[in-house]
RNA sequence: GGGCGAGUGGCGGAAUUGGCAGACGCGCUGGACUUAGGAUCCAGUAUCGCAAGAUGUGCGGGUUCAAGUCCCGCCUCGCCCA
């Protein structure tokens, strides 16, 4: 029965069936103990299943759980699946099959290639956003939202895009076009729930301050949050009634005012214009509606504009200015309007410049005959404010604005409201109604979930109504607690709400009284270390975060923040082939010609080049495929072999065949050919130099560990291996650590020699090596000797010897000596243990 | 245009506070064992050079006894924002 070779394919199911047999790792509330909850972003399950870039997280957070296991710790490491989603929908559009089939059988591909790698989850609390078990809270979130006054509906112009017939958040749309598809989306009225995540804009964005987050991932938060502090100022129109709004980041700046500019859609444009002006400027704003408000916002475009004729009174100083309109303004952001600073703007400068307006310094500090000047500096030529600084010119001014009545310091964010509502089938439903009367009535709790209807086609309604008019019987239903005839909300919850608090629901997965109960609450939470991919760094953990505050004001969480640390892995790429037309080939169907590609036997040449690996781009590795060839352990450490966790990098088939070679050769150094234990591991009397290498080893994964670096820790164990190879034989305690050490990485393997090794019970609880500084002091140096700051050579003393016998050793040695000869000796430099220099002349 | 990150052998990548550049692995070269090798083992492998030696971390300067690492000025690539 014991095979004296390494049977990854025998092993590895060995130990996965016992894993889950045993359910080694449950993990239950234990106040003894502390606790670290390690969370991966769960997948939406695709019905293409997974390819090797998807698990690169999974791996590392499995290391971390099973590291932190052998070192104590209570460890909450859960999966589940955000299945709600277009993709599914889609499917059953085309196919009929009801989305719950397709979507339990993508959740259980999944399941089984996740188990495949031998991931430690608790596999008891997993879950899946469109189980009503699951989304009943997920109904119950919305309904304290609504409660709060957070939930509110408009009638607005919306994303429509025609092409998946439903809204998109403004999240979900860039140049047009959704994000996900690159459908085109339109602007279109329609009635939507939003979500007013703005109330929040401010505790969004100082909260970030207390996270252990990518500096990039908080400063992109930061940007979508878009917090700019300024002044509304109203500024009259000459010799008329009429006024328009502007808003300034930089009121400081109000006594260099030049001109204004009006956004050619402002609604005053027209009407201040002089008819003189009126042809130019009736034609300007014909032209500026045909343009994009990205053509219009590029800097680097040529600025144009037209003078209306008009002229607006600054009201600092009652002089009067030129009104302009100018496409670089755009209606949608602030007022449509600004005033224009060009001593101290780059657009305005340029506008200026090029128009001959005239540039007013009141800022110092800059040459304003050059460019603009955005730094600090003094006020100049600014009446009551000459002399301050920046800030200081800023309150004055907006003080002196609000006394007079013309205006007033304001904040402003570039966040919106989260548009929260989609015409789609696949989704949660709102858990509301709304009466004959208008009145809006939530569905209340004892009546939750509002399950999904079954329909027999899943398109939005003829007259365009979403998926779920179409079930007439679940649309007219009766208020709870009225009594009265009411109808159901037929839009449904975005994706993104199944995601917002999965993380809570995995403390306490199985309750059925409550979304989670406080206990497990205050036990499991904060998240200590969540992974998943920067394509989240704004919406998803915005909007998570933005639910977690609310649950918090509400009472039902105990932290401000969900995550407590947050890291982004990289992407795996691989090499992909394409032709001249842009057509991409597999692997298989490419092959090289001396130092060219082509088109297996035909005269058709393809580029190669790295790209992040994908379908559409015919390069993606399943791990099924990887796992039965080489085995799971194989591509574990494969993958955290191939460089630093949050790096891009490309896979090689030839790597991954070096790794499983390192896992053969530590089976070979610990296991026979007859299968026995290698005689070289001995019960005592090893190799000594062995136990040193130990525990230099133990020092450099444990740190190596704790960071995340697991591409230096697997060097480190490498070097050990080479090491033991050569060693004449080995205490078996030693290797028994050594294998502890590689245990949470290749777990498998590690779980098999563990028992061979006469071991009854799983690895997996095992303590954590911990290395003796102790045997790691060395008693002789070796110090490298420079002259000139060049090497030279090297000489060994005794790690007590001091600085005159190091120097002395240093310029006595055979290679060193050559170079010192005939010349003056200028300066000799020792640093302790490191490095002796001799500087000559 | 702004912000963040990156640039080191043929390749992936190592390198506490500035202190032996290229750990570890792949690939490659040579050898051993083999009917065979996508197995295993041994040796070598930054570049130029027979060698001594010289050069070398995107480019150009600088600080320092000493720079991949610090400073100044650039270039290229990636992501985010405009």
């Amino acid at each position: 029965m014991s095979s004296g070779t390494y049977d990854h394919a025998a092993i590895e199911p060995k130990w996965r069936a016992h894993w889950l047999n045993n359910k080694t790792f449950k993990s239950e509330i234990d106040h003894t103990k502390p606790k670290y909850y390690v969370l991966d972003m769960f997948p939406y399950p695709s019905g293409d299943g997974l390819h090797v870039g998807h698990p690169l997280g999974y791996v590392a957070t499995d290391i971390i759980a099973r590291v932190k296991r052998m070192k104590g710790f209570n460890v909450l490491h859960p999966m589940g699946w955000d299945a709600f989603g277009l993709p599914a929908e889609r499917h059953a559009m085309r196919t009929g099959e009801h989305p719950a089939i397709i979507t339990k059988r993508n959740c259980d591909t999944f399941r089984r290639q996740l188990q495949l790698l031998g991931l430690s989850y608790d596999w008891d609390r997993e879950i899946d956003t469109t189980d009503p078990g699951y989304y009943k809270w997920t109904q119950w979130i919305f309904q304290i939202l609504f409660e709060r006054g957070l939930a509110y509906q408009i009638e607005a112009p919306v994303n429509w895009c025609p092409a998946i017939g439903t809204v998109l958040a403004n999240e979900e749309v860039k140049d047009g076009k959704y994000v996900e598809t690159g459908d085109l989306v339109e602007k279109r009225l329609m009635r939507q729930w939003m979500l007013k995540i703005t109330a929040y804009a401010e505790r969004l964005l100082a909260d970030l301050d207390e996270l252990e987050w990518p500096e990039s991932v908080k400063a992109m938060q930061r940007e979508w949050i878009g917090k700019s502090e300024g002044a509304d100022v109203v500024f009259p129109v000459a010799h008329s009634d009429l006024s328009f709004m502007i808003f300034t980041t930089r009121p400081d700046t109000l006594f260099g005012a030049t001109y204004c500019v009006l956004a050619p859609e402002h609604p005053l444009t027209l009407q201040v214009t002089t008819p003189a002006q009126r042809a130019e400027v009736e034609a300007y704003i014909a032209a500026a509606s045909k343009r994009s408000a990205q053509d219009r916002m590029q800097a680097e475009r040529e600025k144009t504009g037209v003078f209306t004729g008009a002229y607006a009174v600054n009201p600092v100083n009652g002089k009067e200015v030129p009104i302009w309109t100018a496409d670089y303004v755009l209606a949608e952001y602030g007022y449509g309007a600004i005033m224009a600073v060009p001593a101290h703007d780059a657009r305005d400068y340029e506008f200026a410049t090029k128009f001959g307006l005239p540039i007013v310094e009141v800022v110092s500090g800059g040459d304003i005959s050059q460019a603009a000047y955005v730094g600090d500096g003094l006020l100049v030529n600014s009446g009551i404010i000459d002399g301050l600084s920046v800030p200081d010119a800023k309150k004055k001014i907006n003080a002196w604005l609000e006394e007079r009545g013309v205006g007033r310091a304001t904040v402003t964010y570039r966040l919106r409201d989260w548009l929260f509502s989609r015409q789609r089938y696949w989704g949660e439903p709102i858990p509301l109604v709304t009466l004959e009367d208008g009145t809006i009535r939530a569905v209340p709790m004892e009546d939750l979930p509002v399950m999904l209807p079954e329909l027999d086609e899943y398109k939005p309604t003829a007259d365009g109504q979403p998926p779920l008019a179409r079930a007439a019987e679940w649309v007219n239903t009766t208020d709870a607690a009225s009594g009265k005839a009411a109808m159901r909300e037929t839009n449904t919850m975005p994706q993104w709400a199944g995601s917002c608090w999965y993380y809570l629901r995995y403390v306490d997965a199985r309750n059925d009284k409550a979304a989670w109960s406080k206990e497990a609450e205050s036990y499991w939470m904060p998240v200590d270390l969540y992974v998943g991919g920067t394509e989240h760094a704004v919406l998803h953990l915005l909007y998570s975060r933005f639910w977690h505050k609310v649950l918090y004001d509400a009472g039902f969480v105990t932290t401000r923040e969900p995550f407590t640390r947050l890291f982004n892995p990289g992407k795996i790429q691989a090499h992909s082939y394409r032709d001249a037309n842009g057509k991409y080939y597999f692997p298989e169907q490419v092959e090289k010609r001396g130092d060219a590609w082509y088109v297996k036997g035909k005269d058709m040449p393809v580029e190669t080049q790295v790209e992040k690996m994908s379908k559409s781009r015919y390069n993606v590795v399943n791990p099924d495929k990887v796992v039965a060839e080489l085995g799971a352990d194989s591509m574990r450490l494969y993958q955290m072999f191939m460089g630093p966790l949050d790096r891009d990098k490309p896979w090689t088939e030839e790597g991954l065949h070096g790794i499983h070679r390192f896992l053969r050769r530590v089976w070979a150094l610990i296991v026979a050919e007859d299968g026995s234990i290698h005689p070289r591991i001995v019960e005592s009397g090893g190799d000594a130099s062995m136990l040193k290498t130990l525990h230099h080893t133990i020092k450099c994964v444990s740190e190596d560990m704790d960071s995340l670096q697991f591409n230096t820790s697997i060097s480190r164990l490498m070097e050990y291996l080479n090491a033991a190879v050569k060693a004449e034989s080995i205490n078996k305690p030693e290797i028994e650590q050594f294998i502890l050490l590689l245990a949470p990485m290749a777990p498998h393997i590690c779980e098999e020699i563990w028992e061979r090794l006469g071991h009854a019970d799983t690895i997996a609880y095992e303590p954590w090596p911990v290395y003796d500084p102790a045997l790691l002091v060395e008693n002789t140096l070796e110090v490298p000797v420079q002259v000139n700051g060049k090497l030279r050579g090297v000489v060994t003393v005794p790690a007590d010897a001091d600085k005159d016998a190091i120097l002395a050793a240093a310029k006595s040695d055979a290679k060193v000596h050559p170079h010192l000869d005939g010349k003056t000796l200028v300066k000799e430099i020792y640093v302790p243990g490191k490095m002796v220099n001799i500087v000559v002349k």
